[in-house]
DNA sequence: TCTGGGGTCCTACTCCGT
DNA sequence: TCTGACGGAGTAGGACCC
């Protein structure tokens, strides 16, 4: 990050990076109309058929209703009231993107996955091979419909940034380069809204201060940006001139793993809670143990009726992949929250602070927790070898009991 | 209109040891 | 022995992303 200095000068005498990112095009919709062909070109809402669930992804047709991700389906339906609402699949999802990804892995070795859906490539190395820039998205795009049936858009340019605003104004179906001698005045002409890191809050702080343009705020002095937002000031200025030095990263770690439950109705009772709590500590751990992790902390997110949210975290006193482990640091989460006014919306547990290998595990087990792990991986390979079958703690039968743990009994100790 | 679920990163605050 | 400054660790929560 570039933090002195005349900032619009191009500091690098490499050549320029190529970096494309690849965005598939309403992702979700795409892959049910896959096995749903007849209903291509109707409007189309992929979601969770309840009360409280929010639209997933929804077909460019609804989309021109005012159909948008994350929207309560409730205002969806509303807004275009003869969409058809599919259901998600998201294992189907996660398979498809991985054949994806692996497809991308023949272009180049660098390749950073950033979500389900869509990745950075750097592409610096591919072009002697395949061709210049332009040529190797329109190969990215072609080979995509055919090997998956699938549309996606293609953003290229020298920055990660600049390819994905780039994929992002190309939708749908489309492909953009931005060559480092045009990188400026495609970027200034752009809402500040664009920049990555600029949501509804930062937006409107910079709106108030009469910024609403890329190029508003290229001009605004460095210091009254970083005066009033801090590093995410010198951030942002730096963006607006084009810097960012940011690379393509193919190996992220995972740095917490979590689960969280919105109820069909707000709940009151704290045997409830810990209940899905239990729920939520085995779902947990199964994805630990799968990641090959432990974790060193937890953190409980609890969101009341009123939309209110609070977050509680502890450090474990060593690290664990075990779900009564977590379990018990969630209740005693819980517990520190006291008793609450209102009834419960939500309620989250995320794994924390997390280390690849058991070895510090296996050092601080005791023999009951050592067992009770043995046990949790032999749960694990039925479940892999029979996913449809029921196998878990007996404490997660309706109805929920857990006065063993109540009383102070160690949840450790195999059942 | 009434707000999911999965994450990351950053800032501010508190506590504690030096 | 007491007190304040300081830095680091831990924690809470906000903002943002898809």
């Amino acid at each position: 990050m570039v933090s002195s200095g005349d900032p619009h000068r191009d500091r690098s005498r490499r050549p320029a990076a190529v970096i494309a990112h690849v965005d598939m095009d309403a992702y979700f919709v795409e892959v049910e109309l896959l096995s749903r062909p007849e209903l291509r070109g109707r409007r189309l809402i992929v979601a969770h058929d309840s009360p409280r669930s929010v639209v997933l992804s929804a077909s460019y047709p609804a989309r021109a209703q005012g159909v948008r991700s994350a929207m309560p389906l409730t205002r969806a339906r509303q807004l275009s009231p003869d969409s058809l609402v599919l259901e998600p699949h998201q294992q189907r999802y996660r398979e498809l993107s991985r054949q994806i990804m692996a497809y991308f892995g023949t272009l180049t070795d660098t390749v950073e996955q950033l979500s389900v859906d869509e990745a950075f490539l750097d592409l610096t190395g591919a072009v002697r091979r395949l061709g210049p820039p332009a040529q190797i998205g329109e190969l990215i795009r072609r080979d995509v419909r055919e090997q998956f049936g699938l549309p996606c858009t293609v953003g290229i340019a020298d920055r990660k940034f600049i390819a994905k605003i780039a994929s992002t104004r190309a939708k749908p179906d489309g492909l953009m380069l931005v060559p480092p001698a045009q990188r400026l005045q495609f970027l200034h002409a752009l809402p500040v809204e664009s920049l990555w890191g600029v949501g509804g809050t930062t937006a409107a702080a910079l709106h108030d201060r009469g910024v609403r343009t890329v190029e508003q705020l290229a001009q605004t002095p460095r210091d009254v940006l970083t005066a009033r937002f801090g590093a995410l000031g010198e951030h942002l200025h730096d963006l607006a001139w084009g810097v960012d030095e940011r690379g393509v990263e193919p190996h992220r770690e995972e740095k917490s793993i979590g689960a969280e439950e919105t109820f069909a109705v707000d709940i009151s009772s704290t045997e409830q809670l810990r209940a899905e709590l239990l729920r939520l500590s085995y779902r947990i751990a199964a994805r630990l143990r799968a990641a090959e992790l432990s974790a060193s902390g937890v953190s409980l997110k609890l969101r009341y009726r009123d939309f209110d949210t609070l977050t509680r975290s502890t450090s474990l006193p060593h690290p664990t992949r075990s779900a009564p482990v977590l379990h018990r640091a969630a209740v005693q989460l819980l517990h520190r929250l006291g008793d609450r006014a209102q009834p419960v919306r939500l309620i989250g547990l995320r794994a924390e602070r997390l280390d690849r290998g058991d070895s510090a595990v296996q050092l601080s087990f005791d023999g009951a927790e050592s067992r009770w792990t043995d046990a949790e991986a032999a749960v694990d390979v039925v479940a892999h070898r029979f996913p449809e079958s029921a196998i878990g703690p007996a404490s997660l039968i309706p109805p929920p009991r857990s006065e063993s743990e109540e009383t102070g009994d160690d949840p450790s100790t195999p059942r």
